[in-house]
DNA sequence: AGATATTTGTTCGTATGTATT
DNA sequence: TAATACATACGAACAAATATC
């Protein structure tokens, strides 16, 4: 209809002085593309149209671009047609982005399996009898990776993650975003911990024998369209890893506290 | 201490060439401050060593900050003794910047009160006995907000955000940050939806008022230390606020259908 | 209170790189 | 191969903010 292309609060010089220009840039940006509706894919104006646009030097903008560039919501190509698209977030990005939330906070292996414990089997009862031939051999593949006992510390660490990559995969097919995505940066979470990674480098006698017999319920009970007994079976698999790992975790920093003070056992307080 | 500054990745040119310079640098900037265990408020080298120390521009060391910046992992400041400082990531960026993951994709009221439903029982029974006189006050306080019948819409409006309030107060009062923050998070969700905002602009009877009897019964339970009765309260509400507001999205999207088509279901009032 | 020094913030001009045609 | 269009990067200058004296 109209060929107005300059709705934005644009050229106003003194408005909110909280924010730095490029972060307003940024933010006015942000607002123009969303007022506009556009979809993954679509491109910005160049650099000299923003300029022009927003009244702002080269510099500026280009630094707004970056802002926009590393909260994931825009990418940019050079040469002929170049220039800053709308980009869909990716997930691991996401992730990525809350887990520097997470950093100065201090997150436990209870805190993790807290919210693991009720959420997974909720997943495991919405994907009943709704996954697909491919769905199911893609979790039978990774699998495969733990049918055999390790030989090796290395090889049993590589199933520990394996089995938690089962999860990860099953927790992609979910139809409810917010639940898939809480399932897996929990688990990537988990990986990252390193109090998990000392863990996973102990052998843990039935873990593997025990874990996989509840995956092939699990997948049973999927294939058969039982939620119930799909979110009953995880409920028990999260309540046992979670017994194990606060075991394990409670017997690792005991070696650690051993470690650092010889001959002091505890801390008080 | 020692004057080698330049421990990491600096001056080499062509490694790997898959992000922009800029990019690489706040890498490298982020993987510099991790390294050395920096903690929020510890200052950055300005940006004159920072050039000198990556060997690049100062428009290319800005948008690495930038970057940073947006991510929230640090906040700059102007002046002597000013410059680049650790910042720990706030509760509201990360919000922010979790839903630009969600923006494109079509989240229901349906899916958050998935979440919702098993992560605020566990909230409540976590809570029980745990809440300090300020905090229950606190608490009571937002209640306030909705003791009266609310004469109009507006107030009505104001109400129903006050109930959102409500948990997200008892969420950030979680000892674990995982669960606060998610529980937090879907409230914000929740507020932010569309289509939750033309349902709370609807008279809907009963609602507070039960609303508010769970409350009170849920604070009794909090203040008794009954975990198990905290959690079957909060459960129960979650329950019957899913129900409803399924209801009423289905009635606003009928209503949304026949304004759209004229002809069809006439409109009372 | 005011001057000054320090540090980031912003702009301009120019040159380089890169991908399309 | 050359021309074009766009982002990318550099360097120098100036402006604004703010702590200290």
């Amino acid at each position: 209809m109209e060929e107005d292309t300059s709705p934005p609060a644009t050229t106003l010089p003194a408005d909110p002085p909280r924010m730095s220009r490029p972060q307003r840039a940024a933010a006015a940006i942000k607002d123009w593309v969303v007022e506009r509706g556009m979809r993954p894919g679509d491109r910005l104006p160049g650099e000299a149209e923003l300029m022009a646009h927003f009244g702002m030097a080269k510099g500026t903008i280009r630094e707004a671009l970056r802002v926009l560039e590393a909260q994931g919501l825009i990418r940019t190509r050079t040469g002929p047609g170049g220039g800053a698209f709308v980009n869909e977030v990716s997930e691991a990005r996401a992730r990525a982005l809350l887990g520097n939330y997470f950093y100065f906070k201090e997150i436990g292996i209870t805190d993790i399996y807290e919210l693991r414990r009720v959420l997974e089997p909720v997943l495991a009862h919405d994907l009943a009898g709704r996954l697909s031939a491919d769905q199911i051999a893609a979790l039978e593949d990774v699998m495969q990776v733990y049918q055999e006992r390790p030989d090796t510390i290395e090889i049993a660490e590589r199933q520990r993650f394996a089995e938690l990559d089962f999860h990860a995969l099953l927790a992609s097919f979910s139809p409810n975003p917010l639940l898939g995505f809480q399932c897996r940066f929990l688990i990537g979470l988990l990986k990252e911990l390193t109090i998990c990674r000392r863990i996973y480098r102990r052998p843990i006698p039935g873990f593997r024998t025990v874990g996989r017999d509840y995956q092939s319920r699990l997948i049973e009970a999927l294939k058969a369209g039982d939620g119930g007994a799909a979110r009953a079976i995880m409920r028990a698999h999260m309540l046992a890893a979670q017994k194990v790992m606060e075991e394990q975790e409670a017997v690792v920093l005991r070696q650690f506290l051993s470690d650092a003070e010889p001959g002091a056992v505890g801390r008080p307080g």
